[in-house]
DNA sequence: CTAAATTACTAACACGATTTAGTAACACGA
DNA sequence: TCGTGTTACTAAATCGTGTTAGTAATTTAG
């Protein structure tokens, strides 16, 4: 029985470092020496190729796991998401996120929490058993936040998002800045009244994107008319609701800011109803650069585009940099990076 | 010099099971025991109160990758997609794998290839590096694919896609009973002539829907109408230029079938151009119930969806059959399961 | 009262790498 | 000839678990 089991031991096992050495004639530590090429360890070309030739012959190749473990990093980073809508912004972040760290040998475990705070710290700890190296904890859209306390055992970024005592490092679009270059572009064009469709709730884009909008105006000497401010929901529809509002007045406004691409779509529809011509009777200038809106629509919105893949990259590439400077400690006092950025204005036909 | 180097070893590393068991007064097998719960190990409670009070006051968290190299197994599944286009589908198969794996205690390691058939390799094998449990290849739309050979080392499942030679398994979406359905749907409301909007390269998707479509017409008999049915890309503006196409002509057909939502966008702005009502004028149908597009427009457009989110889920499920009907053979010589989901119809006003 | 069974543990190996410390063999200079 | 340095390696410890085999102490059965 005992002798059963010694030989009913798996066959096809993948062939370790040790199946190499003995292939080769060397020791282990030899073959180890020879893989990693270490610089100092004088060993022959003959032997070498005794060693890669081995390699070959099994088909071996390194356990990652074996490597973590004793090397005390797995070279893997977590990527927490909520995603509670389904939008084609997640991929552009994920995809910088991931390309950054494809570049740099890195791979992301990922996990949705689908907003719900109960995998949300489940996931925190499944990660950090795993010995990730960081954490990058995204949202879809640009909010406040609270991760469970235990991401600051490692180093952390937050993406799209920022927690309130701003005690952990974060990156964000400039929503103000977005939304001053929107309205300053239409000014620039020689438009007076400028109305603004905007988002009813103070999330932190609507308080950005509102800002930058009043600063503009005041750069220019404009007045903040509240008639022409008009609050709703970012949809097409209660866009289309908002736009009836402004336009089908006599007196409207010769250009519109809209808070999103789907409020401009919206906004579309109406001016096209009223038989306003965009951008000649009305420009309009959006925000988001919404794929399959943006650019397919007719005449092309002109938009501010946000920065979600540049987002992924930036936060992959400062979690490195906060992995790299090895003294991370839990108490260091100074405050973590908030960075703001750009949102580059999309020219195309409307505005 | 010896003495510094030992001193000044890392002294804020996180707790092993060692230091539980020193805190606790027990050996570590006997922590081991307690923290998995052996059923035939017979620890009294007293020890195993000690044994979890030492884990509190530690703050200590298994270390997943000792456990994984113990356990011959990850837990872990890699997660490959091309992402060539950013398409809002992407996060639907993502949160359908996702969500999957989560409920069954795995992660997803995940990678894009951007297309590159490189960084596709490079990508397999540093998953298998890394031991994952199995792999999903994914792409974002219906097509054949040409995996790296070693992903015949472990249980792998391709999503959206399929190998020439079905030597994997594969789920994809059931195009032809799509358009089938959409174009009985069509049949059924009494629509004699049908135009057809198409996409002109020979992908997997076009030639399941045309044959649908074909399917539907003969069952109902109709005649195939070369007239009815125009070709170009999957596009907004192609959209237009093929209803211009169709709708210009004084006697068009009074129904549309649309290979997607993209070209019945551009379907809805020529309509309109040519002050066709949906549905009463002109009834429309698209396909792939796509995001921010479908749902929003004016009427809402009655699509088929496209089941990625269901693909998502199939797929990792399947996979961890595969996994765990352990006798995972290389030469298995069974045909894998080739799977065709179905295509729900979608019906909103348009048609 | 003794043998067997049960209880409550622990020592030690295994997983597959990396790395430190060391050794044997040989060359070379003084 | 001795000591030193270099070359070409290797033994053994280590990372943090899971698990098998075993043992000492106690309880139970006969």
């Amino acid at each position: 029985m005992a002798v059963m089991t010694k030989t009913a031991k798996k066959v096809n096992k993948r062939p370790s470092m040790k199946d190499v050495a003995d292939l080769a004639g060397v020791s282990r530590t030899t073959v180890s020496f020879v893989l990693n090429k270490k610089p100092d360890s004088a060993i022959p070309a003959e032997t070498q190729e005794k060693v890669w030739s081995a390699v070959r012959e099994l088909g071996y190749r390194p356990n990652a796991i074996a490597r973590n473990l004793r090397a005390q990093s797995t070279n893997t980073i977590g990527f927490i998401s909520d995603e509670i809508a389904t939008t084609p912004f997640a991929v552009r972040i994920l995809q910088g996120a991931q390309s950054f760290a494809w570049e740099h040998k890195k791979l992301l475990l990922t996990v949705n929490t689908g907003g719900d705070p109960e995998i949300r710290d489940a996931a925190v700890n499944m990660l950090l058993e795993r010995q990730v190296d960081g954490i990058i904890y995204a949202t879809m859209y640009h909010r406040q936040v609270n991760p469970p306390q235990q991401v600051h055992e490692v180093p952390t970024v937050l993406l799209d998002c920022f927690v309130e005592d701003r005690s952990l490092p974060s990156v964000v679009p400039d929503e103000l800045t977005g939304g001053y270059q929107a309205t300053k572009h239409l000014l620039d064009q020689g438009h007076d009244r400028i109305a603004f469709l905007c988002e009813e709730r103070p999330v932190p884009a609507r308080i950005g994107r509102m800002a930058g909008y009043k600063q503009a105006l005041t750069e220019y000497g404009k007045p903040y008319d509240e008639s022409i401010v008009v609050f709703g929901s970012s949809t097409q529809s209660s866009g289309r609701e908002m736009a009836q509002q402004i336009f089908s007045q006599p007196n409207h406004p010769s250009a519109v800011f809209c808070y999103n691409d789907r409020i401009a779509m919206g906004t579309y529809d109406v001016l096209r109803d009223l038989g306003l011509s965009i951008p000649n009777d009305v420009a309009v200038i959006g925000f988001d650069d919404q794929d399959l809106i943006a650019a397919d629509i007719q005449p092309g919105l002109t938009t501010m585009a946000l920065p979600h893949y540049e987002m992924g990259q930036w936060a992959v590439s400062h979690l490195l940099d906060l992995i790299n400077q090895d003294n991370f400690d839990v108490n260091n006092s100074e405050t973590p990076v908030q960075y703001a950025l750009p949102c580059p204005l999309i020219k195309r036909n409307s505005a």
